[in-house]
DNA sequence: GCGTGACCAAATGTCTAAATTGGTCACGCA
DNA sequence: TGCGTGACCAATTTAGACATTTGGTCACGC
């Protein structure tokens, strides 16, 4: 005599759903975009072709819902990160561990390089800008730098354009990888995102360290833009 | 009365060899590697085809030469940037002046990104390594950083690996711009040098200045360095 | 009434003939 | 005599007609 619930209707629907998500996850990472076939999808999620459609319109749109969700794992990732650590809150830290969550997962990564094998058509939007634009991330560093300035955790003798900028193009250089130094050489991910981290600190954050009572404080304001923004992620597709 | 010299040997091919190369970097830039035939490279230095062919032996060949004579070049232009103040020896000011040198060049921001829309079949070598690479640019670079290492212009709590890792990656990143922010927003090219260059400053300079004479030490090293490379860059091709 | 797979138009892939192109070389002009 | 040339050739690329696949729909049946 467990509590009643509609038997098959919210709850069933919504499991079905991951297991198409998971399928396509699965498939486009493997596979690329243009590769991957609805009824491949059907196939793995064992449903029928048809029952794709009733929850999202077109390919693209489910796709696009895909690395929103994919995305969205990643701030949802770091923000557990801030809560379990505080200082994680701090820039150079943030930005590390994002590059870490993003290392983990290729999917994630082909969003940030835009990966035109893997992404296809998902690469440039109809609207011209990038994948990672339209996934919000631009308005999410922004914010985060927002944050940042006024509780004094970035310098303030630089314009606020200027460090988005520079974290945007820093970590967007380390997730590439450079150009410079054979594959071969490079250092291991976790030690990779330590020199990122170094470098987003070194490069916009003030020289003499803050008190606790002001990084806790970021911190929880940093906290409800990731949270934030990974609702909107994660949620409704738009 | 002009001093005697061979009428026509050595002077009048090396002209023309240049009028190929110029012919072919217009069309490289404009075209990319696979649309560009040397028929049409020919037409434009007003030459018969098989005259290309007295001078490099396949495409690949004069192509390549090509990217080492452009990438010459703006280590020249540096180097010419050093003579002029050593202050533009330190790590910061360099890789900032070797940007603004990019911006400026197609050829040699396409030589940065491995775009392969413009280099086509030269952007993988066979060697598997990317034609930065391929150009000695990792190489140079590591010879930098120990110069720098040795007359303490960049931290030594930081192993070179990592200095030479995180000067490739930033360079890198900000060549091609990020990701997060909108095209049109993107501030000038020589704004975006200042911010490189402040970046790399922060990431392996110090923070204590060094002393005049240190530095003009150091340029001398760094200018020898730079002069080396583009002297094999520029002349015969390999 | 929800899920399905046959069905359709559009996109994609395949195959082959025609055209192009990298590279050679016998010739002619200086 | 020898440097420069463009006709020439093999090999690759392109074009386009045809076959196949795929995104998306919908009438049917469980």
């Amino acid at each position: 005599m467990s509590t009643k619930h509609i038997p098959d209707s919210g709850d069933a629907e919504r499991e079905r759903a991951e297991r198409i998500l998971a399928a396509a996850r699965e498939l486009l990472a493997a596979w690329g975009y243009k590769r991957v076939t609805i009824d491949e999808i059907a196939r793995r999620a064992r449903i029928g072709k048809g029952t794709v459609y009733l929850h999202w319109k077109t390919k693209q749109v489910l796709f696009t819902e895909l690395l929103r969700h994919e995305f969205g794992e990643v701030i949802g990732a770091v923000a557990e990160s801030v809560e379990k650590d505080v200082v994680i809150a701090l820039p150079g830290r943030l930005v590390r561990e994002v590059f870490r969550q993003q290392s983990r997962r290729p999917l994630a990564r082909a969003i940030h390089t835009g990966d035109t094998d893997v992404l296809g058509a998902l690469a440039a939007p109809a609207s011209g800008r990038s994948v990672a634009q339209e996934l919000g991330f631009h308005d999410l560093l922004a914010r985060l730098v927002d944050v940042w300035r006024s509780h004094g955790l970035v310098t303030r003798t630089m314009p606020a354009a200027d460090q988005i900028h520079t974290i945007d193009a820093v970590l967007a250089g380390f997730i590439t990888g450079g150009v410079a130094v054979p594959e071969g050489e490079a250092a291991s991910p976790d030690h990779r995102a330590d020199l990122l981290g170094h470098t987003v600190e070194a490069a916009v954050e003030p020289p003499v360290p803050v008190d606790e009572a002001t990084v806790r404080a970021a911190a929880a304001e940093v906290l409800a833009l990731l949270t934030a923004a990974r609702r909107a992620l994660t949620s409704g597709p738009r």
